[in-house]
DNA sequence: TTGAAAGCGTTACCAG
DNA sequence: CTGGTAACGCTTTCAA
């Protein structure tokens, strides 16, 4: 129950003032061999921990890096969440986290309590803001989106091209002879929602193929919704030979509604997601689909935001997606 | 950029004393209507906010609880993270949270990081620590653990009663007629692994069945350990025809396992998981398992940390366990 | 190299 | 009901 033990006890203890207890713990300016130690013993004897509130008071640092995440229990924030730790392993920050339950309105206040809690920068998963308020919050403390691309001095998105992407995965799918291809957009508003089902588009363009609005069928990035989506499709009767999902919970969703039909995968119909998040590895059959790097996406998030409270403006790296070949689609 | 108002800048606004604008923030004693105005009319002016660092080094309390967790991307403890969350909103409270990655070493030390950044309780998810070292702990600072049960003041352990609830996996795989049930593990070491085993033999000897080496694989709560756990349990002959799976994560990763090799469930093999995780909704076919209230276990760890904070000592509740019969479980 | 003193922004006590 | 003052625990001038 060591409560309240304060540099002034140690300075006591040591026979020092204050002021050199806290030149030694700081170790800005030198101080003398023998004070040194006999600070030290005199921490170790009242097993002193420095108040870190009145640190950051003083500083006016709390050496706290805020998130906001749209979903604590979701496996791909959950991936992001750990890159960021990794970014921030042994820099002495600590993370203070909220979620914004993929409310626009919830994020933002959510955002300004972090604001209230003074942390150094905010990183937003994902985030249902527009650039202009994200850039408004962005004066008050530094920030990193994920989710969508923007650079700023104070405000930067990292992303994979999710609209390339997107194509490339249409594309792969069209390669394998596929002509009638369903897709499983994302949750309406986001920005990567709109990327990905953009480039769904222009792959089927690209191949004189007229998008079908038949074919496409609104999910939320979620389990439940690509279960409805799936179902959603099948009964608007626009037969398709393969489909392309917004993320792999959305496959996975979807890879539930076709067992329940009988429908096999990939002999009946393609299945291809995105994310690869580590579900995708232990689907039935596992699942193909574009690789977005979600942990180094964290990392770098982490790392942006980082870079930006030392003052460093190192250019901007931006992620890179891949397609992971799995079993889930076969020629047509 | 609204850096640095203060109480006094306001006071001057306002045309009051500081302390008048502080017992206008508390609300602690009566201000008179005409400078209440005058206050409120100054904040909004001048947008300030509370230095919410300047209140903690006061009050002493940071309104922060602190999170232990193992692994910030796994779904088990996201969903208790979901309902620690849901457990503290609109208390004004918020989650430091960090990982202790299955390291007992590493749990103490960020244990100790909270401590160090006051936070006013923690709650370690799966603690790997000895009761004895979370008691230690709690001197500095009131404690919740889940995956275990304790009740003392300052240290309360909440979870279902994991040997009675293996006891009715295994018990309920007896009762479809299963002789040669084989066991999946947890990660070695944590008192949920083992009281999990314990069960599952227990069971077993109530039927008049001695457990059998050859049908107990160590997994690790992982995918991928689940994985390597039925390769082990294949190769080694023992034949069986059903499985218990000391969480849903390994009867995922034996599902694939089984897949590889074209074994059917629950046709061939009957599969039965712990936790029942979203996923378990999705596996196929649907996993039958043992559901722990892993959102309600979150908000109850994050309710009685609350009571304990607030000086009440009500009666610890614990959750509990409950079969939930799906799809991967078949009569012998 | 060291100590005294001021200050970070708030709240609580004490007079009035 | 209100203002002044001290105090929370630390760091940072300023002198010595």
């Amino acid at each position: 129950m060591s409560q309240n033990i304060t540099v002034l006890d140690v300075a006591r203890e040591a026979g020092v003032s204050a002021s050199t207890v806290s030149r030694y713990l700081t170790g800005v300016t030198s101080v003398s061999k023998i004070k040194q130690e006999a600070i030290a013993r005199a921490i170790e004897l009242l097993d002193f921990t420095p108040n870190v509130l009145a640190q950051s008071l003083k500083s006016g640092s709390t050496k706290t890096i805020g998130i906001v995440t749209q979903a604590l229990e979701s496996p791909f924030f959950g991936e992001e969440l750990k890159g960021v730790e990794q970014a921030i392993a042994g820099t002495g920050y600590a993370l203070l986290i909220v979620s914004g339950h993929w409310q626009a309105r919830e994020e933002k206040d959510h955002a300004e309590l972090l604001i209230a809690r003074r942390v150094d920068g905010i990183i937003i998963f994902t985030s249902t803001a527009s650039d202009k308020q994200i850039q408004s919050l962005s004066r008050q403390v530094p920030m990193v989106v994920t989710g969508r691309r923007m650079d700023m001095p104070r405000a930067v998105g990292l992303a994979v091209d999710n609209e390339q992407a997107a194509f490339e995965a249409t594309q792969y799918l069209l390669e394998q002879g596929h002509r009638r291809i369903a897709h499983i957009s994302g949750r309406v508003g986001q920005p990567d929602t709109e990327a990905r089902l953009q480039g769904y588009k222009r792959a089927l363009k690209t191949a004189g193929i007229k998008p079908d609005a038949k074919l496409i069928a609104g999910g939320d990035f979620s389990e439940a919704g690509g279960m409805l989506a799936i179902n959603q499709l099948l009964e608007a009767r626009g037969s398709f030979t393969a489909i392309f999902a917004a993320n792999d919970q959305s496959a996975l969703g979807a890879r539930l509604g076709l067992y329940r039909r009988g429908i096999r995968v990939p002999e009946d119909l393609s299945l291809i997601g995105f994310d690869d998040l580590l579900l995708a590895n232990y689907m039935l059959p596992p699942l193909t689909t574009i690789r977005q790097p979600t942990f180094e996406l964290g990392k770098l998030a982490g790392q942006t935001l980082l870079n930006m409270l030392a003052g460093k403006t190192e250019t901007v790296v931006q992620p890179q997606f891949e397609l992971v070949v799995r079993e889930s689609v076969r020629r047509a």
